[in-house]
DNA sequence: GTAATATATATGCCCAGGCATCCAAAGGGG
DNA sequence: CCCCTTTGGATGCCTGGGCATATATATTAC
């Protein structure tokens, strides 16, 4: 079956770009890749909640809360309470965060650098619409959304 | 910059495909799905060795240890001496975990399933062929390989 | 052959995420 | 309005992986 291939050689991409972002992010800038994803995400995102976070990553509430701890904790997030609902934290980035994102972004590319490097423009653009539309097949039947 | 979309829709797609497929084996057959990666890779790799699967899932030789232990004490893999070094052991599948993977097989399919459900043939293989040489080429150049 | 180095794996400590649970606040029906 | 259900988020416990370290064996230099 063709698909097991395709399953495999997506998770072990997916394994090895992301352990390089999180090792080069962490070395350069002091985050984890998973703290600059949050961090971009919010940037482009203004007024975002928890929830928003973890429906986008399909994580866990509870992970994604005690992940926007860590980065309150560290100066990066500020939570605003939301004006429209009392349960809810508006999240916002700091100015020391934007900055951080801002440089961390560069570090991002060289990511997009090995990626260009190993595909042609052609195979990147298919490849690319090709995951976009599985992606949105899958959040649309709501597939691997965590319980939490 | 196309490339970040490209990472993220990889990252995204891969952690709702994992989560289901965990969700699923775990439900059906008791496994996790990392359990049910290393226990596949086994039957078809005989006589691998712990190194041998933190190299292929680029992740720690540590974890991985800890990995076969926890399989060992379920009783789904043998560690055997390795005559030829005896800092290692060669690993085997009992015949409940031949069984194990065999019946997990099928619930793995419905993951294809998902897969040939989102994306036409020639894009699934388009795709499908892009990842393995991106795979192809960061394993080539020990990207993401993990230190431990 | 022996010392120095490299390799294979195991182990301990730490941290991040899953899941279940809990609390506060919205929403909906009467 | 008040109950009942739903939703958003936070917290506690547990597990799994990373990384550093330890140990045994293999390999290389001399």
């Amino acid at each position: 079956m063709a698909t097991a291939t395709f399953f495999s050689d997506l998770v072990r991409c997916e394994t090895r770009l992301y352990n390089a972002l999180n090792d080069r992010l962490r070395r350069r800038h002091g985050i984890a890749a998973s703290q600059y994803e949050f961090l971009r995400y919010l940037r482009d995102h203004p007024d975002a909640r928890v929830g928003d976070l973890a429906g986008f990553f399909a994580i866990g509430v509870g992970a994604t809360s005690k992940g926007i701890d860590r980065l309150e904790g560290r100066g990066l997030v500020r939570r605003v309470p939301d004006p429209a609902d009392r349960r809810s934290s508006l999240l916002e980035l700091t100015d020391i965060a934007t900055q951080l994102v801002h440089e961390a972004d560069e570090t991002f590319e060289t990511i997009g650098a090995l990626i260009h490097a190993a595909l042609d423009p052609t195979q990147l653009h298919d490849a690319a619409q090709a995951l976009r539309q599985l992606l949105t097949a899958l959040e649309h039947d709501r597939i691997g959304t965590p319980a939490g």
